[in-house]
DNA sequence: GGGCGCGTAGTACCGCGGTACTACGTGGCC
DNA sequence: GGCCACGTAGTACCGCGGTACTACGCGCCC
């Protein structure tokens, strides 16, 4: 059993998406709410599976409410539904944490069969959504693990001198690396000055945007 | 009708596929594949609307042809089919251009959707692999003007400010920030350093690292 | 006019980073 | 045993980067 909140503002869209979980055994709606804040006490107060979460509402949006509901931890999934395929919302969404991004025109099987897989920890994206996200994840994600590998400069640094990259891509100073590394900071300099060497950088800086274009540091923002 | 080509090393694999396509109305099995190679010329040759391709195969594998049918640039969407979910396959099936990938063991309505997705255009990918999707790509897409904007510290820059942060995001020097603004290097580090101040770090190589974290920098590899 | 934000430019100082060495212990391989 | 790759460590030197100032012209607004 699939326990479901409906998070909308307008009580006849909530009273549709009730009628359509009601009308099949698997889904049990375990309550409603008409904006953002309404939806993050929900949530927190009764742990439904899945949350049907609008984008656009009065007050706190359904953006921000997924990203606290999400942030607050618990085991809730958050499926988000919209009238617009704005590529704004949808990457808000995804950033926000939201397991599945689902148009309001979808048919009733699609969001069962979206609400069913979100509840198992999978993730849904309308069709019409995909696309597009298929294009620019193939601009953004250029060199990860496969191209990377085989970038001779890459492979021929040793395990140890990685390390060195990573934790020079990470910002820390030789001071630090030899810190946290247990090391001096001779020794840190001597592996980071070969590092340079091997990939061709000609200071920590291009060390540094090396080991992003190559998927050895990971935006982290903030 | 949609028009589909098989391809699949495996006889039973394909033969599996044209009784399950055959049984519904909407689509008509135009062709078969054992191979990549085979693949390419039957897709040119019968230009179907989708090919539905598996990726391990002898000789040329699923990707490449994928790869090269889509380069083609005939109407044909490729449906990426596999029994494995490893994510460099979907990686590289998306940098191939792929409208879709789905699992082998996908229920057969499942599949008969993608087809029907794939063929107008739009593009799926399976609930179980969607997870992941969307975890990288909230990674890879950090700051895609929205938090961008939201960020105090980096709407704090004036205009001159932000292009010198760009320019110290490609890992230029001092110096060469200064000859391509036409700038003294005097001017440059003023600069510099009141956007270190504003943004909080404490060299230029955390200016890097924001940067890359905020979308100002892109991945760029080689 | 006077203030203010912004872009420009300068001087002086210090320290971290990078280079160019040398050096030694360890483990693996021939 | 001897060689090699690797990780460790040191010294010495120089320069870029960052800080802390000061300064001035320009456009804008009260």
């Amino acid at each position: 059993m699939t326990t479901v909140l409906i998070v909308d503002d307008q009580p006849l869209q909530r009273y549709g998406f009730h009628l359509l979980l009601d009308s099949v055994p698997e889904t049990d709606v375990v309550g409603e709410a008409a904006h953002g804040a309404e939806a993050v006490r929900k949530a927190a107060e009764l742990r439904p599976d899945v949350v049907l979460m609008d984008v656009r509402m009065p007050g706190m949006d359904g953006i921000e409410a997924t990203r606290r509901i999400v942030a607050a931890g618990g085991r809730s999934h958050v499926l988000v539904l919209t009238t617009f395929d704005l590529d704004e919302y949808v990457h808000a969404a995804i950033r926000a944490g939201a397991s599945g991004f689902l148009l309001k025109d979808a048919r009733p099987e699609e969001l069962l069969a979206g609400i069913r897989a979100v509840a198992s920890g999978d993730a849904v994206i309308a069709p019409a959504l995909t696309r597009r996200l298929l294009d620019e994840f193939a601009q953004y994600v250029p060199a990860h693990r496969g191209d990377a590998a085989e970038d001779p400069r890459l492979v021929s640094l040793t395990d140890r001198e990685r390390e060195i990259l990573v934790a020079v891509g990470k910002g820390w100073t030789n001071g630090e690396i030899a810190a946290r590394f247990v090391l001096s900071e001779s020794t840190v300099k001597t592996h980071v000055g070969r590092v340079l060497a091997k990939i061709g950088a000609r200071d920590r800086i291009q060390a540094v945007i090396f080991a992003y274009d190559h998927g050895l540091a990971r935006p982290n923002a903030d």
